[in-house]
DNA sequence: CCAAAAGTGTTTAGCCTACACCCATGC
DNA sequence: GCATGGGTGTAGGCTAAACACTTTTGG
């Protein structure tokens, strides 16, 4: 393997700057033309698929740290950010940066906090960084295989997003500002994987009680326009609240 | 503030033996005499109550790291041991140890797992450390204030404990071996705070099927003896994997 | 007119609660 | 006999699922 200098560069100024040991991985679902996406780097060292993480600088909160990363990732700033659990194997990242020194950043244990984000997809703008040959979204019926534990985390935010799907309103993050109906329901039925009947649906969301009706319409369907509609961001908020904690 | 040589020497044991800024705090719930209590520690240097609490060796996962300081302070192996979040936030631990050097291992900043554990009230000899006057179960209707954020991982994990309830078998680990309904009813009561259908109560433990009745009776009591059962290990943990991840 | 969207009604099944009744048994 | 424990029956209420019917409307 060549090794990289500016990688070795870049571990000084981690070792500098950021707190040992620990790393945060985040699995950032949006959605797209009716399907569920996360995002996922391919590294260009080791050629293996990973889910964007990151450090947490020293001065820096964890939930901080989070957000930071998946802003330098994504540009997005309106999302849905949920610590979901801890990954503290021993083995976690072993085999990762063999032909290094031992003292490279990279190659100390890590013992990460898994993140479950949720964001608008038309409002990201994916960028690589210089470990990476790619950044993309992949649909979850497509996924590459994940390298080190990151499958183990990403199957544990799917489940935990299918679950809260059933008690919590989620959609504020994952929609752009406006949307119709019909869209929200391919929405959860893309996350559940399942149909669901329009009706129940329809009665269920206006149960929360947390959207708006606008006043324009989706034209250019070939039939019926339908109604846009937006959340009320206060309700939504204390919708979320009252819950679980 | 008395600077105490013992801590000092055994921060430099911690440098060179744990992971720096990672520490594991448990809420450790034990159930005895019809209340729901947890172990808690004074440390007497600052004279404030903390949960039990420690670090992750370098060469150990951090779910082994849990269990390690649990056995210490308890002697339990025979316990249910859950992570349930992270705390991050910059300042948890601010103002602890101001009399002392910098790089003094308790000062620095720690990122902490927080585990929920149930343990069996009669299996555990509780013991104090160097650092604590006391180590004791206190009820949780009688707790008194806690330092840092300790308050706040306290009622994350009653919290939890309390949802879990509802979906999963609790009660393996609270109680002894054998056990009758009347008992796991109270625990049931204590935890959630509020009296239950005995009859109800009665089918949804049948419902669970993974209760196995003894044939002998507890005896010595006023009235009729009640049968005694434990728990089936085997579907007690098929029970408890089904359900969420 | 057709197909999608919007809104509402109804039936059914399942579940949990509350309550009540039975029998057994130790003192 | 009386208080506790063990076990079962049942009526009411709530919710979710399934299905159906109606009206509206863009092209």
């Amino acid at each position: 393997m060549k090794l990289d200098q500016g990688i070795i560069k870049k571990s000084k100024w981690m070792w500098e700057n950021c707190l040992p040991h620990i790393s945060v991985d985040s699995v950032v679902f949006g959605f797209h033309e009716n399907q569920l996406k996360v995002l996922l780097l391919k590294m260009n060292v080791a050629k293996k698929w990973l889910l964007p993480g990151g450090y947490i600088l020293k001065n820096e909160s964890l939930q901080d740290a989070a957000k930071r990363v998946l802003f330098e990732r994504t540009g997005a700033e309106r999302v849905y950010l949920q610590e979901f659990g801890v990954f503290g194997a021993i083995n976690r990242s072993e085999g990762f940066f063999d032909g290094y020194e031992d003292d490279l950043w990279y190659k100390q244990r890590f013992i990460s906090a898994g993140f479950y984000a949720l964001v608008d997809y038309t409002e990201v703008n994916v960028s690589a960084d210089e470990y990476s040959e790619t950044c993309e979204w992949r649909s979850i019926d497509d996924l590459p295989e994940l390298a080190m534990d990151h499958q183990l985390i990403y199957t544990n935010a799917l489940t935990l997003l299918r679950q809260q799907l059933s008690y919590k309103p989620i959609g504020l993050n994952l929609l752009p500002e406006k949307f119709t109906l019909p869209e929200l329901q391919k929405l959860y039925e893309t996350i559940l994987g399942k149909p669901l009947n329009r009706g129940n649906f329809y009665r269920r969301m206006m149960r929360f009680d947390i959207l708006i009706k606008q006043e324009d319409l989706r034209k250019g369907g070939a039939h019926k326009a339908p109604y846009l509609y937006s959340f009320d961001p206060l309700k939504y908020h204390e919708s979320l609240q009252g819950l679980d904690w």
